[in-house]
DNA sequence: GCTGATAATTAGGCATACCTAAATTACAGT
DNA sequence: ACTGTAATTTAGGTATGCCTAATTATCAGC
């Protein structure tokens, strides 16, 4: 067990979400290294008596259940400290991703539980993310992209990806978070800028499709009340 | 900057402590590593255009400046950490050393800030040893082992070797710790046991030497309190 | 000053996890 | 079915940090 097969089976995790099967170059890409270098380790993780993954060439990677188990581990340590950090230390929002990634290889079961125990064993990390269960089980819930919520409609903010503080802080300042109403006035066209009203403010922000790709929402009525 | 590095810089500091330069065979024991491991990493670590140690064939190795303070950087996240883990997480004692092990080389600059910040500046780890401050300097004080002290004399604890869990637990349960005061009764012959009473307890207790020579303690006055 | 024990070093290897460059496979469009 | 492009894999190489076995240096005792 080496962080960096902890780090390929949290990514192959996260890429299986959506596209059934995780690519050579979509783990590549996310993990900031060579594709060949991605194919070496894609054959030792499916080569064990007790694979991480299933791996046919050519066919990308999909994590056995024990593989899933264990991502479902590191992401619990990654969310649970972003919850730690962010809550007992005073981090701000778009700070505890990149500390969250350097600990969760670090710290002990023990650790694990006693954070836990001290924030009351939460739901969501900062961002949102429901954290998984000690179980190796993660509760699910629907919810959709921004973009594609249709023109006219509200929507309650679920979740938004930790990875960019430049992003987070942007975010920050339109006041957008989890559990904010968002309505989608108008849409720009070939991939324009959303036009957004945020929370009870009157006022319309546009935002980039880039921005917008990072938040995840579950449709509300009209009156703003959440529908799920 | 890889943790290797800062395990033999922490290691080098610790043995210069006690014996002006560390030798290979200390570094590999301590390390628990190959001696002719430790002879290629002294090597590398003193090749630098700015070096780590100082370190001439067959002389041991000795911190550079700027080596001397890599370690008490990693000393000070060490026993920041161990404070932490006792007083903010609940661990026990002899809980503390392994995961702050683990813990000191992940931690951020901005995470050791906060700890500290929580925890009041402290000045000791529980184990009783002196915490670096943040620029690079350690307090100083005069202590001695307990082994070198007289038959007769009373001393103050002063600190506990931290390595040996069960060493920690079987101290716990004699009620010795930072702080408490000892009697040396009597000294068996041939390294045999320390008679020993523990603070205003009349019982005398039999320690063995291996125990005895991972306690620190400071000389007091007949009445017992600290003459330092 | 020699000698033998001990300590330290050199030499040669191994596993991990990355790299680049070259070869191969898959697949979409004609 | 063919062909070109993009994705993937293979081949060969690098750095880190450890290992064992063999060699060499140091130093204390005679």
């Amino acid at each position: 067990m080496t962080e960096a097969i902890d780090d390929y089976l949290k990514t192959i995790y996260e890429l299986e979400e959506d596209g059934g099967r995780a690519s050579t170059a979509s783990i590549a890409k996310h993990l900031e290294i060579a594709p060949a270098s991605v194919t070496g380790m894609l054959k030792k993780l499916s080569e064990k008596d007790q694979p991480w993954i299933a791996y046919e060439k050519h066919q990308g990677a999909k994590l056995t259940g024990r593989g899933r188990k264990r991502a479902l581990e590191i992401i619990r340590h990654h969310r649970l400290l972003e919850k730690f950090l962010h809550d007992s230390l005073g981090y701000r929002w778009d700070e505890v991703h990149d500390e969250a990634e350097k600990l969760e290889h670090a710290i002990s079961e023990r650790f694990e539980d006693r954070i836990a125990e001290q924030l009351g064993d939460p739901i969501e990390d900062p961002h949102g993310h429901l954290i998984p269960r000690k179980d190796g089980t993660i509760p699910e819930r629907s919810q959709q992209g921004l973009l594609e919520l249709p023109v006219g409609y509200s929507a309650l903010v679920l979740c938004v990806s930790d990875r960019d503080p430049e992003i987070l802080r942007y975010l920050s300042s339109l006041g957008i978070r989890p559990g904010v109403g968002l309505r989608l006035v108008e849409k720009g066209p070939f991939d324009g800028p959303l036009m957004l009203q945020v929370g009870s403010d009157e006022k319309v922000h546009a935002l980039g499709v880039k921005v917008c790709a990072e938040i995840q929402v579950t449709m509300s009525t009209k009156d703003g009340s959440a529908d799920d």
